[in-house]
DNA sequence: CGCGGGCCTTCACAGGTCGTTCACACGGGG
DNA sequence: CCCCGTGTGAACGACCTGTGAAGGCCCGCG
């Protein structure tokens, strides 16, 4: 199980995340996860910028150790990536890195003609 | 127990809540509320914009430890909720977080059934 | 004293959301 | 063309929350 959750407010580039109240706001609007989504966020955007493999986040999150066929993370993956595409679709976030894991990272997405650019 | 309340008067939208009086005014017009549903308002109004959880409330409100399978926090929710949107149709305050608890915040209602709005 | 009204708590049922697991689609490599 | 790893939509039971109502208390009033 992840470790209590601190209090520090997490930031990465639009998001703001509030370990301690299970609190998401995109663009300063309150988005809304479960308990695992939220979890699952926390793992990677705590570790932003290198890969974390699925057993990695498995046990993070779930508290136990990833068995073989689960695809819980990839589901929840995905779910992430709506959610947070439909808050900020110019932004990509979470990046699949095949056979490694994923890779949390505010990147600009390739989305046509918006003015917004990556720093 | 919450402590004693302040005099400090809160705003929060169109709402204006007196702690010291135990008045709630709703754009102007008083509202009525009992003891219980003042002292939940007030706690998640102090708490504005964060979430907060349901044994949180109740030790800040009934003075003790949520019991499991209390719905108290619930029912109180949703009392205030009724009184909320009849004096202000067109405004949510108390957002629900599933899993993590009650989160206050004077939004706009996506409810607009008006006759020039169509469908 | 008995009555009526409001308040708080607890139930029970209804409706919604969540977490897990499948099944199938897809793309790149071999 | 087949294999492997990942994306995605859907099904389903378990769990969580919304909601109306009943019951017990307390209190002011007649």
């Amino acid at each position: 199980m992840e470790a209590a959750h601190t209090n520090d407010v997490l930031y990465a580039g639009e998001l703001e995340i509030r370990p301690g109240d299970g609190l998401v706001l995109a663009a300063g609007r309150a988005l809304t996860v479960s308990v695992r989504e939220f979890g699952l966020l926390v793992a990677l955007v705590q570790r932003a910028g290198r890969i974390v493999s699925r057993g990695e986040l498995y046990t993070l999150v779930w508290g136990s150790e990833l068995r073989d066929g689960d695809r819980s993370i990839d589901v929840y993956v995905h779910k992430l990536r709506v959610k947070l595409e439909t808050a900020l679709p110019a932004w990509a976030f979470i990046h699949t890195h095949v056979g490694f894991g994923y890779r949390f990272s505010p990147e600009a997405s390739h989305v046509f003609h918006n003015s917004t650019t990556p720093r």
